[in-house]
RNA sequence: GCCCCGAUAGCCCAAUGGCAGAGGCAGACGACUUAAAAUCGUCACAGUAUGGGUUCGAGUCCCAUUCGGGGCACCA
């Protein structure tokens, strides 16, 4: 009696055996299994499930249960990265509890990743959201408060005013702000930063131990975010001032041909510089650093944009050979990279060559490079040619001269080696409310006092009655109850800090907070750490290729100084899954080209969502969805049900006297699968399983019959594979087969080598390249028997013609070539 | 402007330097059916963006060009 195939029925069936079961717990006590640690970056809860979420979490559970499969103990959890803006967005326009909102669209994701058949170990779940967790977001905070890694400082910071809070230079998307778009302003505030430049040497050299186990693209990303150069401080001295200014150069080499100084408008050096100056150079200073602020980001990154500045009146001493140059201010120097100041060097480099060029400054070469004279062409020369003009530098090539003219300054005492970074100190501070509360307290007297750590959580106060709005400041301030409290100091009064913690705080370590998820006694269990850490495999969007993993990344390097890990980097491999477009361009409903995850779950069934994300090319290639078709994998999967249903033999028939070919087959298959697996070639998995199909389907038809236990043999490898991309077929399957659940622990049959040795084999003879015969041979032909046997073809004859022989190559058994003079 | 990645059949994609096709979509035909759907089966279709080079042999390696995608871009 044959069953129709219906996913509806079959999902219904496992979906609450599963829930019993719970196939994926990871926390078995005596499970002996060497550990795995899976995971996939933690959604933000903005409503339920997308199509984006659909195509990361089949890919991450391939791996997961592919490893499950192959004997390992995998942790495998999900959380919420649940604190952020949207929350409190609904809150505003909608009047709703952020918290509400957020635990409401927790549920709903949830509810569909169980659907979606998810191999989460449901055990261990966090919420960034909940005080049993950013407790130690706070405690951590304090950790870093205590070794000089959290600190409070003035400066000119992004500002959306839009979202009306501060921003990371991280977010800070070409000068837009990388949530709403805004165009990006600055601000002088006071905030909270981490200083990560502290380990900048560190976050840049150790990206070299990822190499081939993260996606290159991201780790030049990384690269670039860095960006470390290596160069000098010089110090020059200015003529009026008591102190030198120092500038930063890459190129100390070139410091004869420093003709002026260009100090940073906006730079408080700046400001200082021209206190004395006349009224007119005053009040020119105040008109250009004005228009200055008022030019946004994008005017001011604009490359082909002529260059500005103004003359201040000043003098400078070039340190090595005494010229007196004027010192300028502008604009295309930057106020917070390096000094503020630089010395600027027209022939060798573009940007001062532009400005020297605009404000007829003059020019002087001090590189023979054989090129046109940079006066002249217009084009700074940059690249090998010996030092001329330069005193003791003369005749040295450029990294010759560059080390000598260290050892100069050195030597004089004006200035030393140095490096330099874009990377910036991150800013953390958020003026908004559904955040992790800054763990301090400010008080008249004692200044900046820490939440003793007995008194964690600090936990938010409730919204009702809060003014959610953004207006600058944060609403915390305005919860009087709450922001007032005793110093825990001097018990005088004081206030709590109002800031909330930028959410790239909580997933920053939040994999190691799965390791126990619930401790109220630790951030995370260090026992557990050694034991699961660090994460074996990361899956993710490459969506977050700078900010977060280079955020985790410092923070695993804090927590290895604190002796809480034993490793430098958090995640040993990772994937970027590509994105899913609709007809070539992202989805959005502004588009109108969004395909809803539900109506294809529907539609299709969660198998054949799944098996379509698996099946659609290599993980890291977006997904149009208009190329792919979720019904062919369906038709796929019923056709894969419809083997095992036809089997028929008994659970316990040896195997081992089943069809030859039909056990071929199917061992080849598991030796190209595996193989197809580990490299994350899911799509040719996929290919395999459905040749392996097709063959079965051949043999129960046509071949051997369905009695024959290869055909039982490969049914059940068949099932077993297909769990990783359709776990409630591949169940249904299982069962048919006579096995009770889960399929998800059963693992691959081993390769049995031997039916996959060819006794014959097809081997190619080729004339000069080009295909002439072909014979059927032992796969143990030697060489020679194979080029006797070649070479009295009549066919290969007829190729050769009267043409002498150069060369034969033969490569026994598949082919041989003669090539002819 | 600089750097990286890619380009294979109408489409999505495979192919340790060795017969260009594993798999799928769409297509044609056949079997089953009163008919259709479903199912099962058979078949066709490109010489690998372009131009050079290396090699006995190149989709694969090297160089140049075109197109597409991505990253960086006053960081001294």
């Amino acid at each position: 009696m044959h069953k129709e195939y219906s996913f509806q029925e079959i999902q219904d069936r496992w979906l609450p055996v599963w829930d019993q079961l719970k196939p994926f717990d990871s926390s078995k006590p005596s499970d002996e299994r060497p550990t795995k640690y899976v995971l996939d970056m933690f959604p933000y809860p903005s409503g339920d499930l997308h199509m984006g979420h659909a195509e990361a979490y089949a890919l991450g559970d391939v791996i997961s249960r592919y490893w499950i499969q192959r004997g390992y103990n995998v942790m495998h959890p999900i959380g919420w990265d649940a604190f952020g803006l949207p929350a409190e967005n609904a809150a505003i326009k909608r009047g709703l509890d952020p918290r509400a909102w957020t635990y409401e669209n927790i549920a709903q994701q949830k509810a569909s990743m169980r659907r979606y058949a998810c191999s989460f170990d449901w055990d261990r779940v966090l919420q960034t959201c909940d005080p049993i967790y950013y407790r130690w977001n706070q405690w951590l905070f304090l950790e870093f408060y205590k070794r000089g890694l959290a600190y409070r400082k003035n400066s000119n910071v992004n500002w959306c005013p839009s979202c009306q809070t501060v921003l990371a230079n991280e977010q800070v998307v070409g000068g837009l702000c990388e949530r709403c778009d805004s165009s990006v302003t600055k601000k002088a505030l006071t905030q909270w930063y981490f200083k990560v430049t502290e380990y900048a040497d560190r976050l840049l050299d150790d990206l070299d131990t990822l190499e081939g186990k993260w996606p290159a693209k991201v780790l030049t990303m990384q690269r670039n975010w860095i960006n470390r150069s290596q160069g000098a401080n010089v110090d020059f001295v200015i003529e009026g001032r008591k102190d030198p200014i120092t500038v930063f150069t890459t190129r100390p080499d070139t410091l004869f041909g420093a003709t002026f100084m260009v100090v940073a408008v906006d730079s408080d050096l700046a400001s200082e510089l021209i206190v004395d100056a006349s009224t007119e150079v005053r009040m020119s200073f105040v008109d250009y650093l004005e228009s200055t602020k008022k030019a946004n980001d994008i005017e001011r990154l604009a490359t082909d944009r002529p260059k500005t500045g103004l003359f201040i009146d000043r003098y400078a001493i070039n340190p090595l050979n005494g010229d007196r140059i004027p010192v300028w201010v502008s604009d295309y120097v930057l106020a917070d990279y390096g000094t503020g100041a630089i010395m600027a060097v027209p022939a060798h480099d573009q940007r001062d060559l532009d400005f020297a060029l605009a404000m007829n400054l003059p020019v002087k070469s001090v590189i023979d490079s054989g090129e046109e004279d940079p006066a002249i062409s217009g084009v700074a020369t940059l690249g090998a040619g010996k030092a001329v003009n330069s005193g003791p530098l003369n005749g040295l090539a450029k990294e010759d001269a560059i080390a000598k003219a260290i050892e100069i300054v050195v030597e004089k005492n004006l200035g030393s080696a140095a490096k330099n970074y874009r990377l910036r100190d991150w800013l953390i501070s958020r003026q908004r409310y559904w955040g992790t509360p800054i763990p301090i307290i400010h008080c008249e007297k004692c200044g900046e006092v820490p939440v003793p750590a007995d008194q964690l959580p600090v936990e938010l106060p409730d919204s009702a009655g809060l003014d959610l709005s953004p207006k600058g400041t944060s609403p915390l301030g305005a919860a009087s109850d709450w922001v007032n409290v005793a110093c825990p100091a001097c018990s005088g009064p004081a206030r709590r800090d109002s800031d909330t913690m930028d959410t790239f705080v909580d997933s920053s370590w939040y994999f190691l907070r799965f390791l126990s998820p619930n401790s109220t006694e630790f951030a995370f269990d260090p026992a557990e750490a050694k034991k699961w850490a660090p994460v074996d495999q990361y899956v993710g969007g490459v969506t977050h290729a700078i900010l977060h993993l280079l955020y985790a990344r410092f923070f695993t390097k804090v927590l290895h100084d604190m002796g809480m890990v034993d490793f430098q980097e958090p995640f040993t491999r990772l994937l970027n899954q590509g994105m899913v477009l609709m007809n070539g361009s992202a989805m959005s409903k502004s588009r109108g080209n969004l395909v809803r995850l539900s109506d294809q779950l529907d539609e299709h069934g969660v198998d054949a969502i799944r098996l379509t994300m698996a099946f659609a090319g290599p993980p890291e290639d977006d997904i149009d969805w208009a190329d792919v078709s979720p019904a062919a994998s369906s038709k796929f999967l019923a056709r894969a049900w419809r083997i095992a249903q036809d089997v028929d033999s008994a659970v316990d028939v040896d195997v081992s006297s089943g069809d030859k070919s039909v056990r071929k087959a199917t061992h080849q298959f598991l030796a190209s699968f595996t193989e197809s697996i580990e490299n994350f070639k899911f799509n040719v998995g996929v290919a395999k399983a459905m040749e392996l199909t097709n063959a079965l389907r051949k043999a129960i038809d046509t071949g051997c019959g369905p009695k024959d236990p290869a055909v039982r043999e490969g049914a059940e490898e068949l099932a077993k594979a297909l769990s990783l991309f359709a776990p409630y077929v591949a169940e249904d399957m299982w069962s048919m087969l006579g096995y009770e659940p889960c399929v998800a622990n059963a693992q691959l049959r081993e390769v049995q080598t031997d039916l996959l040795v060819e006794d014959t084999v097809i081997a190619i003879a080729q004339v000069d390249g080009k295909l002439r015969d072909k014979f059927e041979v032992s796969a143990s032909i030697t060489e020679d028997e194979l080029r006797e046997m070649a070479l009295s073809s009549e066919a290969i004859k007829r190729a050769i013609g009267d043409k002498e022989l150069a060369n034969v190559i033969v490569r026994a058994p598949k082919l041989i070539n003669i090539a002819t003079k």
